[in-house]
DNA sequence: ATGCGAATTAGACACAGTCCAGGCCGCCCC
DNA sequence: GGGGCGGCCTGGACTGTGTCTAATTCGCAT
């Protein structure tokens, strides 16, 4: 994957390349996602970019977020009903998450393989797909 | 399916096989959950709870929803980050949403196959999981 | 310097969902 | 039947995530 290594100097053109204005904050918060490979929630997100440059708004983050969003930057990932999170992997791959801790890990999705699915209803067209495999430790969770 | 046809007296036997005390409140809602196959957030089941019989309040729906959840009566569908879908059907099956319409349908999981998941860790046990197709009408959305 | 559009900001707002303290209801036992 | 008791329900206050708005600031080109 090529987001690894990503200085604030290769954001702004990842940014650029993605048709978006390269501004302090979206720098930022790029990084806050792009360096850690994790998912984040908005709220982390903001942590993050304020514990280093002093301030950027709530108000920002969540339109930069929502921006990266819509031009396929990152992506969304609803599993739970609380909070959304960010994923910088855009490439095909799903998700395992921890019930009990919140912890959300990629499976790759490369050699995974459906089949079964039906047909699509005439003039639908597939966004995306989603699989979530929820889990927790096996002897923790009492019944 | 064994959900549809569901009288209010038959719910009762229901909620008894799941341990679940039947209250008039509790049968009202699940009445509004099995007497359509559609999926109904917390709003939607307060509404339709609340023009028959006059008033329940959004706490007891929202006590017995999770109630109902913790039973294993329905599932919690989330694929929307505003609010929480319940599914009064149980077996394994998986999900379509318009995420221009917010719809949500059914995809019947029996001759669904996937191959090429990962091992999980040690430990870890699975708890469920969710497959959720996005799509959008091919013509109306505009990139 | 000046002007302009885009980006950012603080704070108010909207909304889903939870919590709490009080009251009610059904049920059991005497 | 009456008294007590535990579970259920209720309104209302509260929390947390996310959005909106009006005003300010930024960056840039002239």
């Amino acid at each position: 994957m090529d987001y690894l290594y990503h200085s604030r100097d290769n954001l702004a053109e990842v940014l650029r390349a993605h048709a978006i204005n390269p501004t302090h904050q979206r720098i930022e918060i790029a990084h806050a996602l792009y360096s850690r490979a994790e998912h984040l929630s908005a709220d982390q997100v903001l942590a993050i970019v304020n514990q280093r440059h002093p301030e950027t708004s709530r108000a920002t983050v969540y339109n930069t977020l929502n921006l990266f969003v819509r031009k396929k930057l990152i992506r969304e990932v609803i599993v739970d009903p609380n909070r959304v999170f960010y994923d910088p992997n855009t490439s095909a791959h799903y998700h395992m998450y921890d019930v009990e801790t919140g912890r959300l890990t990629d499976i790759d999705g490369a050699e995974v393989r459906i089949e079964g699915l039906p047909d699509l209803p005439a003039g639908v067209v597939t966004e995306g797909m989603d699989i979530i495999i929820r889990v927790r430790r096996g002897d923790g969770g009492n019944k």
